[in-house]
DNA sequence: GATGAATGAGCCTTCATTCAT
DNA sequence: AATGAATGAAGGCTCATTCAT
């Protein structure tokens, strides 16, 4: 007996590396770009190996795309464990500006998007993480709301949630249109407190 | 000697043809995957002769980026033919969101700004288009505020014209995450229309 | 009636503006890597239109070789017209060595040799122009040894006459391999002038 | 585990296989007209793992030139052995003429210097392997030369080796002009032993 | 688990050549 | 005589994927 963990672990361990490689050169080359080869090479195994690991390239990225949402989902429920979330937002809007402006990840993250209008097996998982994450979404609303959400038109929660998923979207999409979007930040700061009040304040 | 227009006009209008064909071959199957052959084919022309009126792929792709940029430069200019802009979109939210959420135009305006971020040649396209219709944005937030406009800090007409812009660049990604955003519509046009009150007017 | 000449001077004269375009493109390109386009545009016509005065590509190239081979015709002539042909060429050496070692004619000639090797039409036309060459070599041999020639063994003035092309064959070909070979002018002069005299004289 | 070679023997087999293939294939069709493809179906791989074994076509001539070299300076260095270079020459005159002259190995040959005058990455090979053979050719001069070599003026002995190796390389070249060289080698053989006097002998 | 040699389909691009005008 | 738009075959090269070891 080793002290090694057990062999899905191991698999587990070694799949991590392969989505930590291909996570880097598809931000770095895209996802058409990057090439297996080069994947391996940063995850320091054999190109055959991979396919051990995955089923494909799709999968990979599928994987990617999982790991993400959960990441996103992680953030999500920590805002909620804030009494309130509104003035936290309000805090940090900066921050949360330019960490949505970052282009290296927007790149990616327009890829996924643009990947997934085309192939079902990717549209199925962005699907179902942006099902996952659009249910916390309306939760925090919700919550921000607090008793005023009772007496709210139905959709209203729902309408909310998705133009504040629009919103931190569409600050991803400008930062590749915009060369220094985060220089801008500090003109947006303000109109972007006033919209997120309109999101979350009753 | 015929009466068919000059030369030039003629390769102008086979120019049109490529870019028809391409977008919807790029819009099909994406930047990458859509080959010279099939975009040939359903041009009416040769692969060969595409060569002739564009300098090779990626400048096919700058070439939509204009024409698509030109086109909304027109849309935001009708609008602001308007005397009272906010009004007008106003009355237009539900065809603006429904619009911006069609997710075959999504894909393809995605996957611009994907490459785009890595293809040097086609970010100097894009940051043109968008230095020009940020511009207009500004224009726009400036005239439906009307004299209140001089009365602002600096930089808040920009953040709103590049919020105004982020808000729908946000329903075009998010028309992909959300199978059937097309249904919510209803549930944020109420919403849409607080946010938009709150960039365009005083 | 015009001042212009008949019809076939008018096409011979446009022959000559794409044999000079061509060989200058040749030169600059090499055979394969110059195009019809580039030619017809040095030569200032269309692309089609080179195509009524010559069959095709290789027909260019076997015009040049022709034309090319009437110069050193015309050379060698010029040289027979001397008193004292050994003394002319040991007069000359220096430039003669130099002549056939610019590289820029040498990577044609050497093109258009390794072209006819494979290439039964230009064959042809080399075979001849060295057939034509080679007599007047032997004639050159003949009369540069006077008296002494008719009491030679069969094959020995078409002995000196072959190596005589070798040896500026092979300055030619040795011009490519040597960078500077103009500058090892000075010392292949004396030995070069030594061998001259093994040909030529009796 | 196998008694087969350690992979960079096996990597260099392969590229052995390659060479062997192109050199044919190169000296069939000429080194643009021959495809990969053909390269790879006489080699006895798919085109692309060639690409595994080279960088691409280039690169594949330039090691055909390298392993050409090495041959020439094995055999230099052969002759080098004899006591008496000179002699030795003279009695090969007839087989070295016919071996220059073949006409096989002279296109390949020519289209390398062609090729070389213009592809910077052919042309160092070329100077290279140039450098070393002109060294080798020095040597050799100075070597059949004896204790006279030491008297000579400066350049006499580069003199000599360039002269030597203009006149091989020239029967390369010619026998490509003359279709039938190898039948004027009784004819040349006697003059040729002349000039290999002047340029051997003290 | 792990390697990396090997495959082969497919892509972008070039270019000699043709032909309607 | 002259144009230049148009063709289409072919070429070099890449890369996801497989498989013997």
């Amino acid at each position: 007996m080793t002290l090694s963990a057990n062999p899905s672990d191991r698999a587990l361990a070694r799949r991590q590396q392969v989505l930590d490689a291909a996570a880097e050169a598809f931000r770095r080359r895209g996802f058409h770009a990057a090439s297996m080869a080069e994947i391996a090479k940063t995850a320091g195994m054999s190109p055959g190996h991979i396919y051990n690991l995955f089923e494909n390239k799709d999968d990979i990225i599928a994987a990617i795309v999982e790991r993400d949402c959960v990441d996103l989902l992680g953030r999500i429920a920590e805002l909620q464990q804030e009494d309130d979330v509104l003035n936290k937002m309000l805090g940090e809007t900066e921050r949360a500006i330019d960490e949505s402006a970052q282009v290296a990840d927007a790149a990616l993250e327009l890829e996924v998007l643009a990947e997934a209008s085309r192939n079902p097996r990717l549209a199925a998982v962005v699907h179902q993480a942006e099902a996952l994450v659009n249910q916390k979404a309306q939760d925090l609303v919700r919550q921000s709301l607090g008793a005023a959400a009772d007496a709210l038109p139905a959709g209203e929660i729902q309408g909310r949630a998705l133009l504040l998923a629009a919103l931190f979207n569409g600050l991803t999409a400008l930062s590749v249109r915009q060369p220094a979007l985060s220089q801008q930040v500090p003109a947006m700061a303000p109109v972007m407190r006033r919209m997120l009040r309109v999101l979350l304040a009753p």
